[in-house]
DNA sequence: CATGAATGAGCGTTCATTCAT
DNA sequence: GATGAATGAACGCTCATTCAT
């Protein structure tokens, strides 16, 4: 069963997961999964052994898109500073545009569903940016510090930033840009 | 009033609340806190009419005990940023020192149980704290932003410092100290 | 505690009991019953000593008061039938004045609470209408049917006839009449 | 359909919920149910999405299988009187041989699970023997009484005469004869 | 493989009854 | 005696998972 028959229906399981989580939480039944994704009950378990591998699955899937986006077309010829804000302003872009697979996604995040390997392998799909912040972070403000901690500075500060972007789509452009401002005197 | 309700065992339920909490997240069940609490299966609902109401009563108890953590002993006589220094720095040691009650209020906070009471009750009992960032704000970096959007920033970087923190507590000075600095170029 | 301090107490227990079952039926608990007698939950074990106990003690109580009123004032003086008419005839504005009372006592009537005791002290409170049944009986249409017969159909139009009448209380008279007319076709 | 629902397993719950009833009245619980009609305690709900749904059909098939022997083969070549007889004669042998069913018809029929729709289908089934005594009534003793008064009054001397015979069953002709005697007596 | 019925442990909550105050 | 907190069995119902079809 390394890959069941139908593509399909695992992706619009991944699907009817997002929209079920998103209105019922993480409590949302694996019924409701398979009946919102047009497959019956049982079907669900000939996909995911359980619900728990699902949601192991379904985080690295939104992971791995949200990175690709964010990470797309990053132009090789500019400077350090404009691929990280194109990286940046993809991102911003991309949550607000699909504010269902984030919220999915955090409610995910925080869950305590997710296996370590899960977890390892969701950190490496963002590594491309990390090793951008690194060539900043080695002469700038925090060198002192470790990268470990100005990664995760600089994540909170993007969630944070994209919350404000989602609430107010109007005003999404000048918070990608002030809130990039913002991680830039950080670390920069 | 024949046997008053005990705060001895309101407490040893919120008590067990934030264990179990910790150790199955919030599907942590009534039957398993009370047992933890030492009282019939019964008694729960004799102190808490629901399994909701205890969420919210835990939470603004756990929010509550945080700020009054944080915001201890303020002195006056001091310079703006030694007030806000001081009490970042209440408050890490807080993260570093209760990290059970930490995670339990963060389990809390992203939960749909709060009420939006709740949540706003939330919000006020860091309002001090909020009121000192503010006179560092109208003049600072992002005097152009809106407060709430440095406020929630500021929240994220201390979240993110007291993570590394308790994961570290033998750097616990350093990550206050190098997120506070942080947190100051950021805005000030 | 043959005699328990209060008979207030007992008795807004009792009449709290018939609200209780008329607004939840026979599930109403005893906290609520406590409740609305203005008493504490506890206090109520003070008097019944089981729920079912109470709920006997009711039985018998309802079924007495409603024997005495339809017994009321019984003249010696008139026939037989003007007799039983002036019983039917109390019986039936007992129902349309007290239809708590009458539903509570319903419901009792049909639940496997009522003890085989209980119920036989029930049948005796109208012993004194079977009596003057009898009479009629005797040389009645249905001589050859036994007594006990014919006195549960005339319970059974009695129940009917009071149902009519306190549904439509504007033709309480008639139906009274009806109904009176149609016992006496059936056994004089 | 993978597996079909199984009209055995619906059958064997109804079966088990006369049953359970008759010994528990109607707080005889889903999971004893369930265990008598030897089944799991979820699969209850695969058949009743609630109890009180199982409360409502079983109702419904009670009342139309009674009604359904009741006006088994009516013969029109007699008269009506002799028709009126043939249901009511069927109708009493239905009690004495299925008193359990007739005891549960009649704890459900009090109880406040029933939806209005339920009862009124409840009664449509008994529609054909209405019609027959409606035209007895129309010329009757009662000429002046509603139908629907005469109707309620013919059920419940039929429910008298059925409580007899059933406790009597050695006597059950002569009580069934009696009965309607008393009845076309009343309104004839 | 797809289906959906079957399973039974588990949940939040209620309640009659007891008992400390 | 009155109070109301304490108790724990029980309830209706849900759900992840299995398995017959």
């Amino acid at each position: 069963m390394a890959r069941p028959k139908s593509d399909d229906k695992r992706n619009a399981i991944l699907s009817a997961a997002i929209q079920a989580i998103v209105n019922h939480g993480l409590s949302a039944s694996t019924a409701l999964i398979a009946q919102e994704a047009g497959v019956a009950n049982g079907t669900f378990f000939t996909y995911f052994k359980t619900k728990s591998e699902l949601f192991n699955q379904l985080y690295l899937e939104l992971k791995t898109g949200m990175a690709s986006t964010a990470l797309d077309d990053m132009p090789p010829e500019v400077t350090i500073k404009e691929q990280i804000y194109n990286v940046w302003s993809n991102w911003v872009h991309w949550a607000v545009e699909s504010p269902n697979k984030r919220r999915a996604l955090a409610l995910l995040g925080v869950s305590d569903e997710l296996t370590a390997e899960t977890r390892d392998e969701g950190h490496l799909v963002m590594a491309p940016l990390a090793r951008l912040i690194e060539q900043i972070h080695e002469n700038g403000a925090m060198r002192d510090a470790g990268m470990e901690f100005v990664i995760a500075l600089m994540n909170s500060i993007a969630e944070t930033t994209m919350d404000f972007a989602r609430r107010s789509p109007e005003k999404a452009e000048e918070y990608c840009k002030t809130g990039f401002d913002a991680l830039w005197r950080l670390m920069a």
